[in-house]
DNA sequence: CTGAAAGCGCTAACAA
DNA sequence: TTGTTAGCGCTTTCAG
C-alpha cells in the first residue's frame, strides 16, 4: 500500500491525496471524501522516511533525551511535549542509553527531521566546537551546561541549576545543624561529569569551614546506580570509620546508602544525617523521606523551550538561566 | 552534504560511496580510504530516511515500549538488545508514552524500518483482529497477553507471568499468615488491563477460602502512578475501616501505599502486612523492605527474543510462554 | 481545484 | 572493482 495504490483506488492523483493526507485547503470536499474512504477501508499508514525525505522543512524541535527510565525526566517532557504544541511546533523526542552519543543521534535527528531546534536533556559538560560542528541549528543544554567544554556562551543555550552552589548548600544545611564529620558519597571525584561539579561544591563548603577534605571519607562508586550505590557504601561502612552525615550526589544513591546504613544498624537521622540533590519522586517515599535539594523541573522544561522558540521565531541570541533549587525538608537531616 | 558531494569529493561513484558506507566487500582499499577521509573530514553523517526507503530489507526487529520511565523495562530491554544483536539482528527501540497507541506505532516502524519482527514491551490486552490487520509481521507480546482480545492463539506469542495466579499466591501468602481481612489497592476493577486480571486473582483467592468480596476494602485509584496510590490510600485510611494486610497490585502501588500508612500511625508489617506484584529496584530499597512477586525480567526478555528468533529464522509457529514470578521475601510480609 | 513530473538522499541491480 | 541508473514513497512546484 503506497500513496500510488490509495491514488489510483480513488481514481485521484497522487497530489491530491498528498494534499488530502496533509490537510491541504485546497482540495474539493468530494476528492478528499473518496480519498479518507479509500485509507480507511485498505488500513494505509504513509511512509514516515519518504515523507520526511520529500519535505524541505518542518516546524519539528527535537529532544535527546539521555538516559533512558530517568524517572527525574519524565516531568519534564511531559511539560515541554506541551508547550512546544502550543507554540506551534511539534516535538520529536529521541530517548538514547547511557552510552550513547546524543550529539551523533541528535546531528541525524537534524537532518532526518528538519529540526528547527534541539533540546538536550541530560548530557556530557564537555561538549567542543569540533563536536558540535555538525549541529547547525540552535540548542539547549536542559540541566547541564558546558562546564568542561570549549564552547563560547554564544554557541548555545543552558537550563540548569548551579551544581556547585546546590551541593555547596546542601553541606551548609548538614553544617548548620552541627554536623563536622561529613562523608561524600559521589560516583567520580573527576568524571567530568555532574558528579564532579557537585563534588567541588561540597570542598567549597569544608573550606568555608576551615575544614579539610578526608579522603577517607570519600566514597566512589563509579555509577548512579543505586544498587551500586548500596554496595559501594555497604563496602565503605565496614571500614567503620567516624562520620555523622552523609552528603550524596543523587537522591538515586541516597536512597542505595540508606539502605546500607539500615543495615549496618545506623539511625538515619539519629546517628547518621542524610542530604541530596535532586528531588525525584520516589526519594518522596523513603523511609524517613529524604531530605534534598528539588530541582525546579516543570521551571526547567518551561525555560527550555520558552529560550528555544524565542531564538527560532525572533531570532534572539543564546542564554544561560540559572534556576534555584527548592529544599524540601524531609527527614533525614537533624 | 550528500551522499553525491562526498562522491564527487572522493573522486568515486555514489555506489562505492555507499558500499563504504555499509561495509561492503568490493571496495578497493584506496577508494575505501579516500572516502572515508573525506567522510571525516566532512563530518558526513548519512540520511536515515532516505536509507531507509532505497533498501529493501533489512534485519531489523522492532521493540516499541510502552509507559517511558518504567524502570521496570530497563533490565528487559538491555538483555534483549544483546541478544537480538547475537543472533545477528539490529533492535529498533521505539518509547512511547502511556497515552500513545502502540499499534499504530508498530505498523509505521514496520513498513518505515523493514522489520522482520516486533516485541511489543507492555501493551494492552484487548487488542483484535481487525486492529492487528496493519501489522504483517510475527510479533510477541511482553509482559502481557490478550486475555481480553479476540486474536487467535496462533496469531501472536507472548510471554509473560500468570498475572491472576500471581496475585491468587499472593494473597494465599496473606492468608498463610492468618490474614483475613485484607485490603486490595488497584488500578481499576474492570479497566481491561493487568489490574483487572489480578483483581480477579485476589477474589478467587478469597473464594477459595469461602471470604465474601467486601466493597469496603477495595481501593480504586484509576492510576498506577505512586502519588495517584499514596493519596487514595490516605483518603481510604480516613475510613478507618478494620483489615490487617494490603495487597497492592503493584509494587510501584505498594510503595506509595506504605507511606499513606506510616503517616496514618500504622506500621508495616505489624499493624498491616503488605504483598505486591512486580519486583522493581526500588522497592528492594524501601524501609522495609517491600514482599512481592518480582517478575523475572532477564528471563522474559531471552526467552521474547528466542520465540521472535525462531519465528523469524526457521518458520516456528507462534507460542505462549507463560513463566513463574519468584516471591521475594522482603519484610513487609508477617 | 487537480494532475504531471521533478526531485529528496540513498540503495541495489546491472553493465562495464 | 567500479560506475550508471532506476527506483524507494512521498512532497511540491508548476501548469492547466
Amino acid at each position: 500500500m503506497t500513496i500510488k495504490d490509495i491514488a489510483r483506488l480513488a481514481d485521484v492523483s497522487v497530489s491530491t491525496v498528498s494534499r488530502v493526507l496533509n490537510n491541504h485547503p485546497d482540495v474539493s470536499a468530494k476528492a478528499k471524501e473518496r480519498v479518507l474512504a479509500v485509507v480507511d477501508k485498505y488500513n494505509y499508514i504513509p511512509n514516515t522516511s519518504a515523507r520526511e525525505l520529500g519535505k524541505s522543512t518542518s516546524d519539528n524541535i527535537g529532544v535527546v533525551v539521555r538516559g533512558m527510565a530517568n524517572p527525574f525526566y519524565t516531568k519534564i517532557i511531559t511539560v515541554m511535549g506541551s508547550l512546544i504544541e502550543k507554540a506551534g511546533f511539534t516535538m520529536v523526542m529521541q530517548q538514547i542509553g547511557i552510552t550513547d552519543d546524543e550529539i551523533m543521534t541528535a546531528a541525524m535527528m537534524e537532518r532526518e527531521k528538519h529540526l528547527q531546534g534541539l533540546i538536550f536533556l541530560g548530557g556530557k559538560l564537555d561538549y567542543t566546537k569540533e563536536k558540535m560542528q555538525c549541529i547547525n541549528i540552535p540548542y539547549v543544554c536542559l540541566t547541564f551546561n558546558n562546564q568542561y567544554g570549549n564552547l563560547a556562551d554564544s554557541d548555545y543555550s543552558s537550563v540548569c541549576i548551579d551544581d556547585n552552589q546546590a551541593a555547596y548548600e546542601a553541606v551548609e544545611a548538614l553544617f548548620n545543624h552541627g554536623h563536622k564529620k561529613i562523608a561524600v558519597l559521589l560516583s567520580g571525584a573527576c568524571d567530568g561529569s555532574v558528579s564532579q561539579v557537585r563534588f567541588a561544591g561540597f570542598k567549597r563548603a569544608l573550606q568555608n569551614h576551615g575544614i579539610e577534605l578526608d579522603e577517607n571519607l570519600i566514597i566512589e562508586i563509579n555509577s548512579y546506580n543505586i544498587t551500586d550505590a548500596y554496595e559501594g557504601m555497604k563496602q565503605w561502612l565496614k571500614k567503620d570509620l567516624d562520620f555523622t552525615a552523609l552528603f550524596a550526589i543523587s537522591d538515586n544513591m541516597a536512597m542505595g546508602a540508606m539502605k546500607a546504613l539500615r543495615e549496618a544498624g545506623k539511625n538515619v537521622p539519629e546517628d547518621v544525617a542524610v542530604i541530596a540533590i535532586d528531588g525525584i519522586e520516589a526519594s518522596e517515599y523513603m523511609n524517613p523521606v529524604l531530605s534534598t535539594f528539588c530541582q525546579p523541573m516543570e521551571e526547567m522544561g518551561r525555560e527550555a523551550v520558552n529560550l528555544l522558540v524565542d531564538i527560532i521565531e525572533e531570532g534572539k541570541p543564546n542564554k544561560h538561566i540559572t534556576l534555584k533549587p527548592l529544599l524540601r525538608a524531609g527527614e533525614t537531616l537533624k
